[in-house]
RNA sequence: GGGCGAGUGGCGGAAUAGGCAGACGCGCAGGAUUCAGGAUCCUGUGGACGAAAGUCCGUGGGGGUUCAAGUCCCCCCUCGCCCA
């Protein structure tokens, strides 16, 4: 498509002038007030695709106009440049990891500045550099000897596709999020960062957080604490062992209720508690459970999708209100049970009972596939009057069910969740569930039977990846020694190039003898250094620390040049971030400032955040695994940066998805047209003589000038506003209002303009000329090129509308010299009548009634009263007479 | 199943504190310009009826509060996301 200006040379000329001006580095003696703006550093996966355009220009349209204001900007760019892909395409085309993600990054880097997003590169970060990982192994080793990096034997998701340990937030559905494959559980020595330990502040410090609420509510939930108690239930016949089955509960006060106890397949306790006669049963009920898994991949991806009301109707307790006071449970996915299923394949009797310590009654002991070992106690004590899940067990087995809680006089049957008073519960009876719960706790620890318990959803972080290419996980294991920390000089422990990358599955660091095979530093032994290579996550949890001070050779970051940055004021990213990063990022800052790293930073890291939508084609995500990308380098050539940012601006509300479709590029073309519009007004009007602004002149008598400056102080104040509160497309259309009331004023006024579409016509108009740079300066974030060129021509080649401060707007001249006041009658709009501003009650009401289509409205009906609200709205309220 | 969010013209969307529904743009239609097409400029564009003036209807559906509801309350339907 021919533009009416040279599009690209003018765009490949600025982001020359940007980079070789450094207009946006910054250093931490800057003497502006600071801001720090940063977008999520991205996987390098190669050319940028929409949604990065998306993220890197609302970030830089923060970024240029907080300039503008007078800010001091941080703005900084790396690349999360550890991960899978780079070593799957090892394993495939023998390319070395380091080659692939080194031209992957260069792809990345030049699609965002062909962008014309604006950032400090001296500050570059890529997790995968020496120095990166160096900090990081320190880190690892000072969480390690603060006791919050551990190592534990752990039942573990393992990806049977990408041959590593998961964590549970990566599995999805059962399923490895990334690859799809069905997890199974294996035990194995893992990596551990006690996250847990940092559980209350995580939860109670999200409060104070200025972000989106559904992120909030997000990490709350997987948080999830909940108050509760544990139980020791004596197991009948071993009491004299002292043996007893200690559960969790969230509803002590309805342990009078319990009919039954459940516990987990994989529970420690099962071989004991299955009597010899169920032995067979509940042992081959338990292997079934542990390959449930395996046998789901058969019945496929959508098994219990659709609209299934089986026996267990999918209603989890848990997700009901983890954090009040429903009965906990944790709930194997019931969408790998099949319908019409028999007592048998949801659970099976041990055979034993336990003792309820509250009345002694003996209950049977079930493994039920409801409950599991990864929460709580592994073992819940089931009271199915008060709990649905147990509800649907017990009538399965024709377990008996005791109310606990009266149920509202309407109750029909089933399961009552609900406030009550206490029945059935003896010294309980006539509290209520609140009273009832403390008594019971009180009851509990009085006689040493339970206690007092805050139980997480929330599970220590599993960091241990079998991979190559990621940080090497800093220690050596030493047969006499153990665990042993490598020396901080001998930092960074780099992996080795000559590997070889085999779809074996198997680490190839583990395969490489010389990277194995070292002396323990303690003793001087043969000794393994550890094969193990850390999560991604863990080198996007501080990296953000790291852009403050990323020179910074004798440690992670200066703590004081980090706290002139920290915390970070805008972050912005996309929604799937909400849970894993940001809560691993915030726990880091906290564990950082706690092991002496980083003493004197914030402990939340992020102020602000924004979450971006997605880009969807077809109904699902546009993302490159899925095939379906439109790729933004084509429009950079038909079209150009400056009209695909404004698109992206313009097109809705940033935090909505949007829908890739054929009509899309009819909209970017739009754009596009808009800024050669944008270049023909301000290059047919361009004003040789400036001066006229400070005299005064501008201030012309006639009508059409009056109502453009009134209009562009009013642009001022809403694109200002709207930047603000990150409603983009709104500041765009006001950009347009404005610029069509230019093209009008000048067709108007200027007789001896001609054709308005022949650039490079010169007319004199101070008002003109000064809305036509207003303009400019509004759309100067969002469309940098065009408009810094436009700048520079009319203002001279030293001009940069980018360190030209901010327009203000003068507040009186917001009002209008005559407002559209509304009238109506019985609600409906009859008349709309211009008035002063200053138009008083009663003659707002004269002016309504003198109005013939009101009369008309009225005719001879009852006028009962009269809603008068001026300037803006009259309504009278009449009543037809008979 | 639960939590959160959304549903407005042919389309993307606007309405920030309950007060003119549909800003702005895309598309479409008519006109100007042009050999022609494109581009540009002007005009129109929620629906129904009407020559027009105008009238009535209209923000997923149903109720309610209010002088006034896209906006607030209750119930329902559909879609999306998160958790299961």
């Amino acid at each position: 498509m021919a533009r009416i200006y040279d599009v690209q040379g003018i765009e490949k000329k600025w982001q020359d002038i940007w980079a070789a001006e450094h207009s946006y580095d910054i250093d931490s003696t800057d003497p502006r007030p600071s801001k720090y703006v940063l977008c999520m550093y991205p996987y390098p996966s190669g050319k940028a695709h929409q949604g990065h355009i998306r993220n890197y220009t609302f970030g830089d349209v923060l970024v240029r106009k907080y300039t503008m204001q007078g800010f001091g900007v941080l703005s900084p760019f790396g690349f999360d440049s550890f991960g899978l892909p780079a070593e799957n395409a090892a394993i495939k085309t023998g390319e070395h990891p380091r080659s692939f993600t080194d031209a992957r990054i260069k792809e990345l880097k030049q699609s965002v500045i062909s962008l014309g997003a604006m950032y400090d590169w001296r500050r570059e970060i890529r997790s995968h550099d020496p120095q990166y990982i160096k900090w990081n192994q320190v880190i690892f080793l000072r969480l390690l000897e603060a006791g919050l990096a551990y190592r534990a034997m752990a039942p573990v998701n393992w990806c049977p596709g990408c041959h590593t340990v998961l964590a549970n937030e990566q599995v999805i559905d059962d399923r490895c999020e990334r690859s799809g494959d069905i997890v199974q559980q294996l035990d194995l020595e893992q990596w551990f960062f006690r996250i847990t330990k940092y559980a209350d502040e995580l939860l109670d410090s999200l409060d104070q957080l200025d972000w989106p609420e559904r992120v909030k509510i997000m990490q709350r939930n997987w948080i999830g604490r909940s108050y509760g108690a544990e139980i020791d239930l004596p197991v009948v016949g071993r009491e004299g062992e002292g043996i007893s089955l200690r559960v969790f509960t969230t509803r002590p006060d309805t342990s009078f209720g319990m009919t039954f106890a459940a516990i987990a397949a994989d529970h420690p306790m099962v071989e004991m508690l299955a009597t010899p006669s169920q032995k067979d049963e509940v042992l081959s009920f338990c292997r079934r459970i542990s390959q449930l898994d395996v046998s789901a991949e058969s019945l496929g991806n959508s098994v219990g999708g659709q609209g299934n009301n089986k026996v267990i109707s999918s209603s989890d307790i848990r997700s009901n209100n983890v954090s009040d006071d429903q009965t906990l449970h944790n709930v194997a996915s019931s969408n790998t049970i099949a319908d019409s299923i028999e007592p048998g394949e949801r659970g099976v009797f041990t055979g034993s009972f336990v003792a309820n310590p509250f009345n002694g009654e003996h209950i049977p002991v079930y493994v039920v596939d409801y409950v599991l070992m990864g929460y709580g106690t592994g073992a819940i004590m089931a009271v199915p009057a008060e709990d649905e899940r147990d509800w649907e067990f017990a009538k399965l087995f024709g377990l008996p069910v005791i109310r606990t809680t009266l149920p509202p006089d309407d109750f029909q049957d089933g399961p009552w969740t609900g406030d009550g008073v206490k029945i059935n519960s003896s010294f309980l009876d006539g509290l209520s569930i609140e009273e009832a719960k403390e008594h019971s706790i009180q009851w509990l620890e009085e006689n040493g039977i339970g206690r007092r318990k805050v139980n997480y959803r929330l599970r220590d972080w599993l960091i241990s990846r079998q991979r190559y290419w990621g940080c090497p996980i800093p220690v050596i294991h030493c047969d006499d020694c153990g665990v042993v920390p490598v020396d901080v000089d001998d930092l960074p422990v780099l992996a080795p190039d000559d590997v070889e990358f085999l779809p074996t599955g198997e680490s190839p660091l583990a395969r490489n003898e010389s990277f194995v095979n070292v002396s323990c530093p303690k003793c001087g032994g043969a000794a393994k250094r550890e094969t193990d290579t850390m999560d991604t996550f863990v080198d996007s949890s501080w990296y953000f620390l790291r852009f403050c001070d990323p020179w910074n050779d004798q440690r992670p970051f200066d703590p004081e040049v980090a706290a002139h940055f920290m915390p970070v004021d805008q972050y912005i990213g996309g929604i799937e971030h909400a849970i894993l990063h940001l809560l691993y990022a915030r726990f880091f800052t906290k564990a950082l400032i706690d092991v002496g790293i980083a003493p004197g930073i914030g402990r939340e890291p992020f102020s602000k955040l924004f979450t971006q939508g997605m880009i969807r084609m077809g109904g699902s995500k546009m993302s490159k695994s899925k095939g379906n990308l439109i790729a933004p380098s084509k429009y950079f050539e038909s079209s150009g940066a400056d009209a695909l940012r404004l698109f992206h601006l313009f097109v809705g509300p940033p935090t909505d998805d949007f829908d890739w479709t054929e009509q899309t590029e009819e909209i970017i073309e739009g754009c596009a047209r808009f800024l050669e519009r944008i270049w023909r007004l301000a290059t047919i009007t361009k004003d040789k003589d400036h001066s006229a602004y400070s005299t005064g002149q501008a201030r012309n008598t006639n009508d059409s000038a009056r109502e453009l400056e009134r209009l562009m102080h009013k642009t001022i104040a809403k694109v200002s506003d709207d930047l603000d509160r990150w409603s983009f497309n709104t500041a765009v259309a006001a950009c347009m209002e404005l610029a069509n009331a230019i093209q009008k004023h000048i067709a108007n006024t200027v007789t001896n303009v001609g054709d308005i579409t022949t650039p490079n016509l010169l007319i004199q108009d101070t008002v003109c000329d000064q809305a036509i740079d207003t303009l400019l300066l509004l759309l100067a974030p969002m469309v940098p090129h065009i408009t810094g060129e436009l700048w520079q021509q009319r203002h001279g080649k030293d001009a940069r509308i980018h360190d030209t401060p901010w327009p203000t707007y003068d507040p009186a001249m917001l009002t209008k010299e005559l407002e559209t006041m509304v009238v109506q009658v019985n609600g409906k709009l009859r008349d709309k009548i211009e008035v002063t501003p200053q138009v008083s009650g009663e003659e707002a009401l004269d002016l309504a009634l003198s109005s013939s289509r009101v009369a008309s409205a009225i005719g001879n009906a009852e006028i009962l009263r009269v809603i008068n609200k001026p300037p803006k709205l009259v309504n009278i309220v009449v009543r037809a007479t008979e």
